[in-house]
DNA sequence: GGTAGTAGCCTAGCTCTCCTAGGCAAGCGA
DNA sequence: TCGCTTGCCTAGGAGAGCTAGGCTACTACC
């Protein structure tokens, strides 16, 4: 009996794939084993349960976003990298929409705190520098701007917007440049 | 054998509640049988399916939410009608966890279109009457509203903000400070 | 090069969920 | 009172998660 070479590496990628193919809440340990072509227990040896998996898909893709995230941004300030950060953001997730959905489950802090998503918000901040804003301003603009991108995303994928005919892109575009704007002139107390 | 008295509404209310204290992904038919005292089988003669129960739980959601959002917004206009909205929002979805994330499934057209999703779409648009906006901008600025609210809950939910020592109370008042602000002076193009 | 150990798969089997089919009894309307 | 609908039941199949224990292929070491 030849051994089919299931490695963890291998077994995070194609429940990736399988995610955005058919929804994190259908990537299943049986159908992943079906396309290993092993049987289900066996993949016990290589995953904890089941859960696992789909953390290891949001840390993949954590990882992934922020790469694109750093190479949109490469040479970029101010509203340029704000835009191109943005962008990159939409797109993966309008690409990858079952490792976006993975994104989004609860980590547990020291896993958390190991993964891209610290890279993530250290971009973040980065962008923010040509802004001139100081603490706690800064971490106020962040939240803000965080909060608007991961909104419209993920209410552009439930379909939230669809009862409107004005096209989602031009609504993205116009957002974007209001964020700039607000950050330009972050409001004083 | 007397019999158990289970109707739509009960089994909905249960469920919602359910939702709220484990999460929708563990609302179970089989779950909600036992607290009737009743066969799980029993319930498809209620129930066509497990799906219908989230939606259902969904739509009730819709609905106390958009209740309370008109009955926050009543008499107030501009920034206060804005800060009341958000308040209104931001406060349903942490008191009720469940029943919020049970609103973000994907609903088929029809019965979007049925829901009170449109009562809350309408006063969304009435805050905005506030600060005199035109199409499209006052359809942009309604999508970014409603991503902003909708980032901010989730994000803050799942533990996003969690690194960053700033109480998330702060950063959302500051952050409907910035949105009051951007729609008043809604940048043109 | 034989052998011990481990890594990678297997079968068997348990529990839980969703859901269907078909049966029986309670309570209502004629 | 008789029947018919309504609301529950039992039985059972399919698929998912997971555990226990066994067998085999490769690896490392003497």
């Amino acid at each position: 009996m030849a051994r089919a070479g299931v490695t963890v590496e291998r077994l995070t990628l194609a429940a990736a794939e399988l995610a955005d193919q058919v929804g994190v809440e259908n990537v299943t340990v049986a159908a992943l084993a079906r396309q290993f072509g092993v049987k289900d227990a066996s993949l016990y040896f290589h995953l904890k349960n089941a859960h696992e998996l789909r953390v290891r898909i949001a840390l993949l893709a954590l990882a992934e976003l922020a790469d694109r995230v750093a190479a949109a941004l490469a040479g970029r300030a101010g509203k340029d990298a704000l835009v191109a950060f943005a962008n990159a953001y939409r797109d993966y997730a309008r690409e990858h929409p079952g490792r976006y959905a993975a994104m989004q489950i609860d980590l547990d802090p020291e896993t958390a705190a190991a993964s891209a998503g610290v890279r993530h918000a250290e971009m973040t901040r980065a962008i923010l520098r040509g802004y001139r804003l100081s603490e706690p301003d800064q971490t106020d603009a962040v939240r803000m701007m965080h909060s608007t991108f991961h909104g419209f995303v993920s209410l552009e994928k439930t379909g939230g917007f669809r009862h409107t005919p004005r096209p989602t892109d031009d609504s993205w575009s116009r957002t974007l440049d209001a964020l700039d704007a607000v950050l330009t002139n972050w409001p004083s107390r």
